[in-house]
RNA sequence: GCUCCUGUAGUUCAAUGGAUAGAACACCAGCCUUCUAAGCUGGCUAUGUAGGUUCGAUUCCUACCAGGGGUACCA
């Protein structure tokens, strides 16, 4: 939308003699313009001083002013343009279409977006909570700019962590046998102080450390004796994990699981040895990466057992057979940038229609503040429940004071404030958490979005609008201005946002039109005397409504009628 | 040691090489007989250090300082 704006600017500048690219910005404040051009290339080219080149430049313009720029000022070495409001408003009103906001550049293309990946028996924590938000998210992005998106998530049901909890569940049988009959929270959180247990057994010396290790060995070959007591576990876990899922309006197409691809990820690994992708090195298997510029990395562990990379092969493989995909994202923390650089070098080697294909999407830590250090093997752990309850009972306060209170509506703020604090700052930033205070719910935050809805909504419902009502208004307010282009950048926020696959463009955005409709919302009053201005208003607010609603279900988050 | 990432108000975050470095929280002062005060308006405070490239650097380059990650049989 906006790029067709720009468009008629630069067509206006190369009437005038503007050669080559022409590169337009926003001037820094509303009163100087609404788009810019920097005379500094062109006028060094012409051999001028940009700013005497700007006020010529302008002069010229002036001349030639039509259509939608309805003004043209030089400002020092920048020549800035004004737009007819009206104009601008009735174009912004016709572009406004149900697939506003949407894009193609996935059309016909499927990807894989990999997120949450919790390991069973172990707590789902704040960091697979932030994980699954930005997951969630990152898809549905992914969809609006055309992908057919996939979401997967691959969990890790066999490995150390999971010999560490059934050891403690054989050492505390009797209390595994009583929780058979509790909620599922409870089963959860037994599973949690078991893996504590086991943990801590684990480094109390050697001969228990080979204890533990058997039941690893267990694990890997199916061993009966532990058959029982693991699916029950892993049953626990995985239906837990599924509320937390549908808890978060979230959801997959495909699980994948560690035991499902280590026999495969071995003999992948076997077969490259033979062909010279991988080689021997004291004993273990291992893909050279330093033959690349990154290091060397352990597919094959000296005892033959498969190491993490090596079941990633096995995976990957999956992914081809069941998908063909052509684009393969991991939402995955990015103290794993170094090794996913090798793995995917040797995906390519391995599977050539992969290459290229797979993309590490780094996350940031999510760490408490202060000396709550989070770790699950001292059981020292956040939840996400946890969290989500910290939220909400700070919420149900500030409901309290509120006349307008409405079922569901608690729920549904809660996961906006939750959900915006974790998109709003990048899905590889770090996010540094106090649980009491870091989720915000005022400012720029969840629930501010979500009130500006409602503020529009409570205004549309006392209003009568018809959409077909022509814009017959002479002038317009600059906060109402302000309102028309932010919504004209729309489109161009949620393309960049697609293919940089990055939340915080589109919540940084939202926080942008729902703050300048607060603005306006001071400043104008919508249902007023004059019909035409009331009608351009209301227009107006339901556009900002759609673009709102919109962008919040790309973040995954659902808007409330009433607050 | 080698390598990757990050250093911006008291705090949490913004800023395709461009105009007076923007917001939010906190703090201070105002605004509800007017469409929802979870709001609006005003005030306060910042680019780790030293060089370089450029008409112009928070942004690019070099060195240093500080924090974090990775660096073979964990994931």
């Amino acid at each position: 939308m906006i790029e067709h704006i720009e468009q008629e600017i630069q067509e206006l500048l190369a009437q005038v003699g503007v050669q080559g690219k022409i590169e337009l910005s926003r001037p820094p404040k509303a009163e100087m313009g609404d788009f810019a051009y920097a005379c500094f290339a062109p006028a060094k080219e012409a051999g001028k001083n940009p700013v005497e080149f700007a006020s010529e430049l302008a002069e010229k313009l002036q001349s030639e002013d039509e259509g939608l720029v309805a003004d043209v000022k030089a400002f020092g070495p920048y020549v800035n343009f004004f737009l007819d409001p009206v104009l601008l408003a009735q174009k912004v009103f016709t572009a406004l279409t149900s697939s506003y906001g949407a894009h193609q550049l996935g059309a016909e293309k499927t990807c894989l977006v990999e997120f949450a990946c919790p390991n069973p028996m172990k707590a789902f924590h704040l960091g697979h909570l932030k994980n699954l938000i930005s997951g969630e998210s990152v898809a549905r992005i992914l969809e609006n700019v055309g992908y057919a998106v996939k979401r997967i998530n691959y969990q890790g049901d066999v490995g150390m962590h999971i010999a560490k909890t059934l050891w403690g569940l054989f050492d505390l049988k009797d209390q595994f046998e009583a929780m058979k009959d509790q909620p599922l929270k409870k089963q959860v959180e037994f599973l949690g102080e078991a893996y504590a247990h086991g943990a801590r057994y684990f480094e109390k010396g050697d001969a228990e450390k080979a204890e533990v290790v058997a039941y690893n060995q267990k694990v890997y070959e199916k061993d009966e004796s532990i058959q029982d007591v693991y699916t029950v576990a892993r049953n626990w876990s995985l239906e837990y994990f599924d509320h937390m899922y549908k808890r978060m309006d979230s959801g997959f197409d495909r699980l994948y699981f560690e035991s499902e691809v280590f026999t495969r990820g071995k003999e992948l690994v076997q077969e490259g040895l033979k062909e010279g992708t991988f080689k021997e090195s004291d004993g273990a298997v291992i893909f050279e990466g330093s033959a690349h510029d990154l290091h060397d990395r352990v597919f094959l562990n000296s005892k033959g057992f498969t190491t993490y990379e090596a079941k990633e092969l096995g995976l990957a493989e999956m992914h081809v057979q069941e998908f063909h995909p052509d684009k393969v994202v991991h939402l995955v923390g990015k103290e794993q940038s170094e090794y996913f650089k090798v793995l995917f070098k040797a995906i390519d080697i391995v599977f050539p229609e992969l290459q290229g294909k797979e993309v590490h999407l780094p996350g940031g830590f999510l760490q408490l503040k202060g000396d709550q250090k989070m770790s699950s093997r001292t059981g020292n752990v956040v939840t996400g429940d946890q969290l989500i309850d910290a939220v909400t009972d700070r919420i149900s306060q500030i409901m309290s004071d509120n006349d307008i209170v409405q079922d569901g509506i608690l729920e549904t703020v809660s996961l906006a404030a939750l959900k915006y604090t974790m998109l709003k700052s990048g899905v590889s930033k770090d996010v540094a958490f106090d649980i009491e205070e870091s989720v915000s719910v005022s400012g720029n935050s969840g629930p501010y979005l979500l009130y500006t809805v409602a503020r529009i909504n409570s205004i549309l419902d006392k209003g009568n609008f018809s959409a077909d009502t022509p814009v017959d208004i002479k002038s317009v307010h600059p906060a109402e201005k302000a309102l028309l282009l932010l919504i004209s950048e729309y489109p161009s926020r949620t393309k960049e946002a697609g293919e940089q696959m990055d939340p915080s463009i589109v919540a940084q955005y939202m926080f942008d039109l729902a703050q300048q409709f607060q603005r306006f919302y001071a400043a104008c009053s919508v249902l007023q005397d004059d019909v035409n201005i009331q009608q351009f208003r209301l227009h107006l607010i339901s556009s900002v409504k759609q673009v709102m609603v919109h962008g919040l279900n790309l973040l995954g988050i659902t808007s409330v009628e009433h607050m």
